[in-house]
RNA sequence: GGGCGCGUAGCUCAGCGGGAGAGCACUUCCUUGACAUGGAAGGGGUCACAGGUUCAAUCCCUGUCGCGCCCACCA
């Protein structure tokens, strides 16, 4: 016997461990199964589940759970990503912690210490996903840095270089002067500071008495101008262009020069053009020859190009001391309040500096162009279909992707210099020296580049190397290319861009045929989770709370494509109730002798009320897999709660009591009822097991398995119903549709009327059809259970005295049937009703008498309004002649 | 500045060209042998605003206002 409520905690920890060593999770590259692949976006192997690894986690753990019952040989790739910046930095804390700095340590040593650290903590998040219920195939997990997939990003790099795929440039990077390394355009973040605009004249040389009035909102770089712009077109400055200022400060002789980039419209119309620190400058620099001055250093300190007193100056100090300098020289002619977005780094959190550097880049703008391709014509499709455009709008306009960090955790980059700076790209250090051999005609001394690269640069790989490229696996020709993707919108360009370019360019095929992009998971007021805001609701402590099945609807039924999803816990509990609901259906069940019947077909059903339960089944049924198939994973849940809570609970079980529990009842429709009722149990928890893993398998087992001798294998392996839907029986529906409403109706009068709980509601089936009187009589007991209401023939004589009556007749169906005499207080509602019928029929008259109308609506319309209106008609004479018996 | 999306019941959100929906919250009633993590009934909405298309608009189009996100080098 089961218990009252359920026990999510001891439940999910023992299926998991047994699915697990069963090895239910894993992929069968052997079987004839068609391949379903998903590879999980990799969590940081030291981080710890959030929110949004939750969802994303619960949704490919549906699609993976549902293709594996439907047949599917089902591969979810999971593992982890080393995270260059984030795992270097979390290290480093801790190493400062106990007072050791990472630089004084050494890089061999170091990168011992954040091995170390990921054998402590790695394993946290692949907990935690268990937790979840991840039925991922762990045999096969994978890390961005174990020895296979760092040879994949050996050779992408390598083939790249050699393809000219991958080169060194010298140009300005988004520089972040705390973590001391290059970041990429999309590490920077904008942020609106509330600055100031400074406006400093510079003295024009020559013109003893003129200056050229420039704007800036970082007075520090002036220390850096090589020219001064305006427009060309400009009248105030035409007589300028071809002169020269004087730098203050630094008495530098800089040119002002006619470019169009100057506008006219923006703080003075003469800009200062710093083309080592602004990226806008640098294109400027180009077209005129400038030099080109760095006076930053790697902390953003001022270096040796700038006058002696402000070397070594921080540059917010500098900026200080410079704008005062200058109002002493009285150079500075005002000083506006100014908001404007400033570039920081997403992980330091400190400004950006432009800064000029020799990097690593990838060509993206030709690897672009076969993703953009497929994407174009459908080979992959995006969901939502508006990710579309933002992803055709920045591979449209892509730039080149710094690749290098100057960092030590992360995959070194395979380049080594020799003596000449001469650089040779290659897979190993022996290859490199042959190389150098052959290129010099001696041996040399080799120094390999200290930088790593990117690490999205690996997880572009993901989809192929975790399948074992470069070697050709029996993987990878069996899973790649893989089914869909399932990840956050915020990192389809960091990830599912750079994946297909990689993919399609080493593997000639596109990486996944489909991307489903959920949003960002925020708290229930919308704001992102943060540790700062101490919204932050952790998946842990609901799944302590409610179950990891409660989570997991929860998350399913919010999941609405591209929008912003907010969680609230409340919702939660709701879910583990639906959980408990379920729980106690089958417990029902149980007590109430149904049973599983080995070979139950369906479509053999007598009695009209379990062919009407059938029937809705299969409509539900039907609804789950198109939802799930089209990934509207909201809409299999609703469909899932309203059957099973709705349909199921509500209705089939109270109106199925009276057979069961009726020791008189006919033995034949009593083992019907039971056989049907288990059956539909046995459906119910195959269809919500892709959502609700854990109680579905309990009950599965214990209900369902242990009839049947336990042979049976779990529901996690089990084939998905497919139910036809010839079961919807129509007859069937519209009766028992019948006994619900006029049940309910009966409901919706006594709570009206007040009657008392004991008393009961005699209904007047006086005028009633034969049909009718036949249902009364063959579900009056029903009713009479339901609704405490009995059924009295007109015929037998008149009413008690003070009574109310109900008048079930012919019209009854699909109307509203329910009326009510006796009461002096009903006639005003009686009136109101009797007012908005006609105000309706109205409205349908003018309708039909409309010409337009009767000749272009569709014909069925039409008829539905006329069908509309003589019910409304009907309605409205049944309620006037209720009206005028209350009168009389 | 450009792009995308959203304004529907007190809250969180479905729906989407022809009768306004769910969950939670609220009110009233019910310790009825599956379930009080429950059951029954009920109140509550000019579907942001203004135009337009249509026989018909919460739904399609345009504009306005408000909110969110993404991209962008703006002095």
């Amino acid at each position: 016997m089961l218990e009252k409520t359920y026990d999510p905690a001891e439940i999910e920890a023992r299926h998991y461990m047994k699915w697990e060593t069963e090895g239910a999770f894993a992929a069968r590259p052997d079987s004839n199964g068609k391949p379903y692949t998903i590879v999980i976006p990799p969590p940081n192997v030291t981080g710890s589940l959030h929110m949004g690894h939750a969802l994303n986690n619960t949704l490919q753990d549906i699609l993976i759970r549902f293709e594996r019952m439907r047949g599917r040989d089902a591969l979810w790739q999971p593992g982890t990503d080393h995270a260059g910046i984030a795992t270097q930095m979390v290290v480093e804390r801790q190493l400062e912690t106990q007072g050791l700095n990472r630089r004084n340590m050494g890089r061999d040593e170091f990168i011992k210490r954040v091995w170390l650290w990921k054998e402590q903590s790695g394993g946290t998040i692949t907990g935690q996903l268990r937790r979840l219920g991840a039925s991922a195939d762990w045999s096969r997990e994978r890390f961005t840095m174990d020895e296979g997939l760092s040879r994949a990003v050996l050779k992408v790099f390598v083939d790249l270089y050699k393809q000219g795929l991958v080169y060194k440039d010298m140009r300005l990077v988004n520089w972040d002067s705390k973590l001391l390394t290059a970041i990429s355009d999309l590490e920077v973040e904008a942020r609106e500071v509330k600055g100031y605009l400074w406006y400093f004249r510079y003295p024009v040389e020559g013109m003893a008495d003129r200056h050229i009035v420039v704007a800036t909102t970082r007075p520090e770089t002036m220390l850096g101008d090589t020219a001064i712009a305006v427009h060309p077109d400009d009248e105030r400055f035409k007589d300028l262009i071809g002169k020269h200022a004087i730098l203050p400060l630094v008495g530098r002789r800089i040119p002002i020069v006619a470019d169009e980039y100057s506008d006219p419209e923006k703080g003075s119309g003469a800009v200062k053009i710093t083309p080592a620190h602004d990226f806008n400058d640098f294109e400027v620099g180009k077209r005129h020859g400038l030099e080109v001055i760095n006076i930053f250093d790697q902390h953003a300190k001022l270096n040796e190009n700038v006058p002696e007193e402000y070397r070594g100056l921080e540059r917010y100090a500098a900026r200080e001391k410079i704008v005062a300098a200058l109002e002493q020289l009285g150079l500075v002619e005002k000083i506006d309040a100014h908001t404007h977005s400033v570039p920081y780094g997403d992980r330091s959190g400190v400004a950006i500096e432009p800064w000029l550097t020799e990097q690593w880049y990838v060509n993206a703008k030709t690897l672009a162009q076969p993703p953009l391709e497929a994407v174009r014509n459908g080979r992959i499709k995006l969901i939502p279909k508006s990710a579309e455009k933002t992803f055709f709008q920045w591979m449209d306009n892509i730039q080149p992707w710094c690749v290098s960090r100057q960092l030590w955790w992360g995959h070194q980059i395979p380049a080594w210099y020799g003596p000449d700076d001469h650089v040779f790209v290659e897979l190993s250090e022996e290859e490199a020296t042959a190389a150098a051999v052959k290129h010099y005609g001696k041996p040399v001394e080799l120094v390999r580049d200290t930088d790593v690269l990117d690490t999205w640069f690996s997880s572009a790989l993901w989809p192929f190397s975790t399948l074992g490229w470069p070697d050709d696996t029996k993987e990878l020709k069996r899973y790649y290319p893989t089914d869909v993707l399932v990840t956050g919108l915020d990192i389809l360009f960091f990830w599912v861009a750079r994946m297909m370019m990689m993919g399609m360019h080493f593997m000639g095929e596109v990486p996944f045929h489909t991307v489903y992009l959920h949003a960002l998971v925020t708290d229930e007021k919308g704001q992102k989770m943060s540790k700062s805001k101490g919204n932050i609701i952790d998946p842990l402590d609901l799944i302590d709370k409610y179950g990891a099945d409660a989570l997991r609807f929860t998350l399913t039924a919010v999941a609405a494509q591209g929008r912003q999803i907010k969680l609230s816990p409340q919702r939660v509990e709701g879910y583990r109730n639906f959980a408990t609901k379920l729980w106690n259906a089958t417990r029902f069940c149980e007590m109430n002798g149904c049973q599983p019947v080995p070979g139950f077909d369906p479509a053999q059903c007598t009695l009209t009320l379990s062919k009407w339960l059938v029937g809705e089944l299969a409509a539900a049924s039907a609804k789950v897999t198109t939802a799930l198939e089209e990934y509207r994973f909201n809409e299999a849940a609703n469909a899932l709660y309203d059957f099973i809570w709705g349909t199921y609970c509500d209705w089939f079980v109270e109106l199925a009591k009276p057979v069961l529990q009726g020791g008189d009842a006919d033995a034949k429709a009593q083992a019907e009822i039971r056989a049907t009722a288990a059956w539909a149990i046995g459906q119910m928890l195959h269809l919500l097991h892709p959502i609700m893993p854990f109680i579905t398998e309990e009950l599965f087992e214990k209900f369902i398995g242990k009839s049947d001798g336990g042979k049976m294998a779990g529901l996690i392996r089990a084939a998905w119903p497919q139910l036809s839907t010839a079961l919807q029986d129509r007859d069937a529906a519209a009766e028992i549709g019948w006994l619900i409403k006029v049940i309910s109706d009966i409901r919706a009068v006594r709570a009206e009327m007040n009657v008392p709980a004991g008393a009961q509601l005699p209904l007047l089936v006086s005028g009633a059809s034969e049909e009718t009187k036949s249902r009364l009589q063959r579900y009056g007991a029903l009713i009479e259970r339901l609704a405490r209401a009995a059924s009295i023939d007109a015929a037998a004589g008149a009413m008690p005295k003070g009574a109310v009556q109900i008048v079930i007749d012919e019209a009854t169906y699909g109307l509203p049937l329910a009326d009510v005499i006796d009461f002096a207080a009903e006639s005003a509602r009686l009136k109101k009703e009797i007012g908005k019928l006609e105000a309706e029929i109205g409205k349908i008259d003018g309708k039909l008498a409309n010409q337009a109308f009767i000749a272009k609506a569709p014909p069925e319309v039409v008829e539905e309004q006329h069908q509309r209106r003589d019910d409304a008609k009907s309605t409205r004479d049944r309620l006037t002649q209720a009206l005028q018996r209350l009168a009389s």
